[in-house]
DNA sequence: CCTTGACTTTGAGCGCGCTCAAAGATGTAC
DNA sequence: GTACATCTTTGAGCGCGCTCAAAGTCAAGG
């Protein structure tokens, strides 16, 4: 068909994937069966990267492939599926609102824990000064202590 | 050994994971061996769920299984680990913060998407004043367009 | 002509993190 | 006594999302 466009080298690195994922999403119908050069290679034009795109952006927060199937499916279906296909992204965008609740909270807890650490080897410093003897352990408090912070 | 704590079921209710993977947890070092009350059956203690809040928090954030064991063996080792348990919870934050800006990205482009969609129906509410036969379809614009938002 | 390299296809394999099946022990209720 | 629920163990199985192996095609370079 065509003889420009990007291979699928050059895609999959655009795209931060592999060649392997690339075929692999063609094959389970993520995406469309797309232009080939004269030898029959794979030629991506700049629709199918933006497409791409967007498909890593949805794998990369966590939406199963059966979910962006069923997405591109109806995309293929023209305007008429937009509410649906909205619905889709909506509770993933919802989803994705959660993920960051979580994320965030664990980001403070470690926090927590890393300063908890910090006395941790402050104390260490002061009840062994200048002494490296690694078998010598100040036992400071008990394993599970830290955990209870959370 | 003792009687009281929390049955293996309601340890799992409490920390939202399920009994099996709570054994599972067990079987590969996660949670040391937990007291079992006189029949056999574990029972865990307020200490023990600190500690499997903490896992789960950490699984949740998708700190790998195999990373969760060497923190747990260092932990099984004392304060002398303490340094080295610390730069796998400050490596793990890094890695929340930028899951964070990951998922922060999406979410802005599922903004945008959204919003598109929003138009597209109400274009098609405009077109079609009063008329819901479903065959016929507006060919609004292309099916790619959507996709050279993001 | 022959090698090299980038691609093609199909189908199989793999790592992760559970998840479950099977068979058995124990405690409570009727 | 006997049903029922809840736990125990071990080892196998599974779903997901790739990932790779094998064998083949084609074009360019030496």
């Amino acid at each position: 068909m065509q003889n420009s466009g990007y291979t699928i080298r050059s895609m999959a690195e655009r795209c931060g994937m592999t060649a392997h994922t690339l075929r692999y999403y063609e094959r389970v119908g993520l995406i469309q069966p797309v232009g080939r050069a004269h030898n029959g290679h794979r030629r991506y034009s700049d629709a199918d990267e933006a497409w791409i795109h967007f498909l890593h952006c949805m794998r990369a927060t966590s939406m199963p492939i059966r979910e962006m199937q069923r997405y591109a499916e109806l995309r293929e279906l023209g305007d008429a599926t937009s509410l649906e296909r909205r619905k889709i992204l909506e509770d993933h965008q919802a989803g994705i609102a959660a993920q960051i609740v979580e994320l965030q909270q664990a980001h403070a807890l470690l926090t927590h824990k890393i300063a908890n650490y910090k006395k941790i080897e402050e104390r260490i410093r002061i009840d062994r000064p200048a002494l490296h003897a690694p078998e010598v352990v100040c036992e400071l408090e008990s394993a599970g202590e830290l955990e209870s912070v959370g």
